[in-house]
DNA sequence: ATTGACCTGTGTGTTGCACATAGGTTTATT
DNA sequence: AATAAACCTATGTGCAACACACAGGTCAAT
């Protein structure tokens, strides 16, 4: 099985399987005839493996290890658990900025909608440089406590 | 001013100002005595521009845009609109996707609290191997109505 | 034999910096 | 003045997870 063909059954690109193969996570056979990888039953459930866990937030890396774990003969599920934790706080954080993005950027197209372009004094764009973030102006202090 | 002050009297890293420089963004003096890079005050004001976009979600080739139409002499407001609007909708998508991905997490950390490392047959990790998302499980799909 | 469609591997680009390195400058000390 | 320590600089490279461009190989139909 070739990597397109492994690819669509798997839904995932090519490119994707091809980028697997190149860190170690996929290990094909490279046929002598032409060169090509072929790709073995094996490899498939790999891959499997592999898109259940970017589904759970695991990095590339983090896959590498918990595979090295198992082939090593130790329950790599330790590992999962210690692994997944730090992907979580992480998710969260990323979750909270994002949020705190969004809510700014909402801000900016409600202040954006009543104020004329170039309505002020600016250097490159009144819009960007007159924006005054609501969460973080001072004058709104009050509301918040973390400081 | 050298890189290193400017970044500090900013609040950047003083390779986050060489990066701005090297992408062009920021046009300091290269000192003929001793090869430094001097920034002026006007450096100085266009990070200022820089760091506040960067806030609202632009990405650095759209600040390059701004600024762009900026110094052809065209009023860069409208272009700014439509550029947040894109960039509104991509944080928005992974606003959500994070918080789709954070709830798997949750749930994978629940299911796993009940069930011992190993347990089931498996080829790699069992925890991740026999995770369900119970959103996307088609035991579920009674809820949802969009395929 | 030849055309065209499709496939392959390899190399490079993407984003926004952080880090490593080698060397220059400044300050303090002897 | 010489020297050492502390600090600064520019430049090159690394990171994550692929996507894309490129040159060429393969296969079926003509």
């Amino acid at each position: 099985m070739y990597v397109k063909q492994l690819a669509k059954l798997m839904g995932v690109t090519a490119d994707t399987v091809r980028h697997y193969t190149r860190v170690g996570l996929l290990n094909p056979i490279r046929s002598a005839e032409n060169g090509y990888q072929e790709y073995t039953k094996q490899d498939q459930q790999r891959l499997k493996f592999i898109i259940s866990s970017r589904q759970l937030g695991f990095s590339l890396k983090d896959i590498q290890h918990i595979i090295g774990e198992s082939e090593q003969g130790n329950c790599p599920c330790p590992l999962t658990r210690k692994l997944i934790t730090k992907r979580l706080e992480e998710t969260e954080a990323l979750f909270q900025e994002t949020l705190k993005l969004r809510n700014r950027m909402h801000a900016a197209l409600e202040q954006w909608d009543t104020s004329a372009d170039g309505a002020n004094a600016s250097d490159v764009c009144s819009l960007i440089e007159s924006f005054v973030d609501p969460i973080n102006d001072s004058a709104n202090k009050e509301q918040r406590n973390d400081d």
